[in-house]
DNA sequence: CGATTTATGTTCGCCAGCGAACCTAGTCAA
DNA sequence: TTGACTAGGTTCGCTGGCGAACATAAATCG
């Protein structure tokens, strides 16, 4: 189930009911693109969403993850396009798609929701300052862990259907040192990769190697949404 | 003016007059510290803030330049508390302060106001996105022109009381690598810099010399407050 | 089945920016 | 007017990650 949905006040949700959908979602299947018109919010429930932020001249970068936590698309509620940003699924599975527009009724009316909102905008906007902080500071080595951690304890899975020029995209980089990266975890006996997918092995491992944005990431999600680490 | 509180209905403008004070503030001035209550917001008239996110370990990042086209704090909508982040007088000047309540309430209302404050965090968001970007891809010298840009642009000033370990603090990098830039841009007669001061001599050369994330930050603020360039 | 496409490895030169160590020139207080 | 402090300026070696140019291996398809 959805972590942000499930906070939801149950008449709410009862609301939108038969106004969402539950979909199986393939990864790699492109979700929102840029100057697309965003009509539906996604809530995970075991999958997880990629948001990139895309330039004119091809070059992307990875700005957010999207898992159970979460909800992909709250900029429905701000402006109704997406800004150069295009999301994708990262991680395949479940989702509820929820129109756009009932969403925004159910903000308006203010209360538990508007409120719930508001704080999910509160930590997307500090991960997203996070995400500049890492980008400028950080070892592509220390993102890379960072990005894997937080790919297995969003979703609880260890393996991943993902190509390496598809990591290169999310961290930004070439594909070229994606492997180079990769390699090095291999020897250190943390990720196993096969064609097509990396392999967590080695949880604690990754903990070690990964910047210090995971520690920074989980606080504020916790001061936010109040509950024990 | 600003060119955000312009915009507000008439008698919400009103409503707030008792509850704001005109502020003159000065270069430097802390106006928001990590971890403390955020109980006002600040419309800068003819100054300009930093806000940079910092961690624990002291390396800082300026992550957002608030100008007269914004509000310092919006954050305050969402949760209470700042997180990670600091703000600063970057460019001495006026402001109007105003409760953080005030603000809350008139949000509430729904309505214009509503929109407006939500379309800003649409346009903090995409900057922060893009923020992220131009510290993953782009050199410092392009990063150094773009913020003088946007200072110049926001604030129609052209001398800036500003040290290098200043300028070096907002971009992230060392102050020796600052002077290096700043040399090169003097060389080429774009700034003149003083004892304690930037002064910009040649725009053009500023906007030669800026990455692209000019071009892009500008388009996505006449996209979402639609008035021409 | 071989051929083409897709994904993974590997190597080498190069450079922006870092870290550290320094020196000089204004500014201010005693 | 002498010191102490603050800000600006310079140099040198190092390295993470880039760019480009490859070589192999696995899948897919005619």
């Amino acid at each position: 189930m959805n972590l942000l949905l499930e906070r939801f006040p149950i008449d709410a949700q009862e609301r939108w009911h038969s106004q969402s959908q539950l979909l199986e979602l393939d990864a790699g299947a492109v979700v929102s693109a840029p100057g697309a018109p965003l009509d539906h919010v996604y809530f995970p429930l075991d999958c997880m969403f990629v948001v990139q932020h895309q330039m004119p001249n091809g070059r992307a970068l990875g700005v957010a993850l999207v898992g159970r936590e979460g909800v992909l698309g709250v900029q429905a509620l701000l402006g109704s396009v997406s800004d150069n940003s295009r999301a994708a699924v990262l991680v395949a599975g479940k989702a509820l798609r929820l129109n756009a527009g009932a969403l925004r009724t159910e903000f308006e009316r203010g209360g538990a929701v508007q409120h719930l909102l508001l704080s999910y905008l509160q930590s997307a906007l500090t991960h997203s300052a996070q995400a500049a902080f890492c980008n400028r500071f950080h070892s592509l080595e220390g993102q890379l862990c960072l990005r894997l951690l937080q790919m297995v304890d969003m979703t609880d899975r260890v393996d991943f259907k993902l190509t390496q020029a598809e990591v290169a995209e999310l961290l930004g980089t070439r594909r070229e040192t994606v492997n180079q990266l990769l390699g090095d975890l291999k020897d250190a006996g943390i990720v196993a990769s096969h064609r097509n997918g990396v392999a967590v092995t080695e949880r604690s491992g990754l903990w070690r190697r990964a910047c210090e944005c995971h520690g920074v990431l989980k606080d504020s999600q916790h001061r936010l949404f109040g509950q024990k680490p």
